[in-house]
DNA sequence: AACGATCCCTGTTGGC
DNA sequence: TGCCAACAGGGATCGT
C-alpha cells in the first residue's frame, strides 16, 4: 500500500517533469476520484492552464502548488498508482484521471478501489479542510524525542494505532508502522502512554531509518494490483521487510516465529521474542 | 477528547 | 473445477 516511502518515490519521479510545467488538458473520468472537491467538475476546470510551481509531500499526500492561489492535491489511497507516460501509451483499466502537460507528457491516476483522490483547492478551501490538521511529516519534520513522548502521554490506544494516526505524525501506514515497532523492539499492542522513555526514544529513532530504507528501494510493491513507480517498475523493499506479511516465518533477528494479530482493525505482524 | 467500529470499493484468495 | 464469501486497508464519520 502506498505509504510515505512509496509517495516520496512517486514525488521524486514527478518533480523534474512537473515543476514549472503548464497543464494543458485534464480528464476526470470517475466522479468519486474528484470527491474531495465540493464540485468534482472543478478539478479539470481549475487545473487547465495552470502552472505547477513544485511537487511537495506531507505524509502520504502530494501537494502541488499552482499559480492563482490553488493547490493540486493527490492521494493514492490503497490501490492508486501514478503513471508518467507518453499520451500514446495504452490506457490501463481504472484510469480515473489524466493530466497532459504542454511538453506532451501525461500524468495518470490508475485506482481500482477508488480510495485515492485528486483535488484542486483554493488556499481558503485548503485551510478549512481536514488536510490542514495533518501532523508533521514523519521523514522531514519528525518531532524530537521529548516532543514525541509528549504526544503519547496519557494515551490508552495501542501504540500502533497512534503511529497510524496521521494527526500525530504523517506518513506511517500499516506496513511501516509494523516495521518501525519491530526495529524499536516494542509490542504494537502496548498502550502509548505505558511506554517508558527508552522505548519512546527507540520508536522515535526507528522511524526515519525505516522510511529511508523504503525510499532507497523505491518502496514496497506487494503485488501487481498495488503500488508501482510512475515508470511502471516495482519497488524493491518487499524482500527487506522484517515482519509485515511474514507470519510463520522466522524473525531475521532472533529466529523466533513472526506472529499475525489484529490491532486497530488492521493486520499486525510482530516477533514476540524481540518486541515487548 | 479519545477511542473503537463502520463504511467505502474491487481484485484476489481460500474454503467447500 | 467453479462459485462465493472473506479479505486487504487509508481516511472520514459516527456513536459512546
Amino acid at each position: 500500500m502506498p505509504e510515505l516511502p512509496e509517495v516520496e518515490s512517486v514525488r521524486r519521479h514527478l518533480a523534474p517533469v512537473l515543476a514549472g510545467a503548464r497543464i494543458e488538458e485534464v480528464e476526470l473520468r470517475h466522479p468519486r476520484t474528484g470527491r474531495r472537491n465540493l464540485h468534482p467538475a472543478d478539478v479539470p476546470e481549475r487545473l487547465v492552464g495552470r502552472r505547477v510551481a513544485s511537487v511537495d509531500r506531507t505524509g502520504k499526500f502530494l501537494f502541488l502548488p499552482l499559480d492563482a492561489g490553488l493547490t493540486w492535491v493527490v492521494h493514492l489511497g490503497m490501490s492508486g498508482r501514478v503513471q508518467l507516460v507518453a499520451p500514446s501509451e495504452p490506457e490501463q483499466a481504472h484510469t480515473h484521471f489524466i493530466a497532459r502537460t504542454e511538453q506532451g507528457r501525461e500524468v495518470r491516476l490508475v485506482d481500482p478501489r477508488t480510495f485515492g483522490f485528486v483535488a484542486v483547492l483554493t488556499d481558503e478551501e485548503l485551510e478549512h479542510s481536514s488536510l490542514a490538521a495533518l501532523g508533521p511529516d514523519a521523514l522531514t519534520a519528525l518531532p524530537g524525542s521529548s516532543a514525541f513522548g509528549a504526544l503519547l502521554t496519557g494515551r490508552r490506544a495501542p501504540i500502533k494505532a497512534l503511529l497510524l494516526d496521521q494527526h500525530l505524525v504523517a506518513g506511517l501506514g500499516n506496513i511501516y508502522a509494523d516495521e518501525v515497532l519491530h526495529r524499536a523492539g516494542v509490542d504494537p499492542r502496548r498502550p502509548g502512554g505505558s511506554l517508558d522513555p527508552p522505548q519512546v526514544a527507540a520508536i522515535r529513532s526507528a522511524v526515519r531509518p525505516v522510511l529511508r530504507a523504503g525510499i532507497r528501494h523505491g518502496g514496497t510493491s506487494l503485488d501487481d494490483l498495488a503500488y508501482l513507480l510512475p515508470d511502471g517498475r516495482a519497488g524493491d523493499y518487499l524482500s527487506r521487510l522484517q515482519v509485515y506479511g511474514r507470519a510463520g516465518d522466522p524473525c531475521r533477528r532472533c529466529g523466533g516465529p513472526i506472529r499475525r494479530t489484529v490491532v486497530a482493525q488492521r493486520s499486525t505482524y510482530l516477533c514476540e521474542g524481540c518486541q515487548s
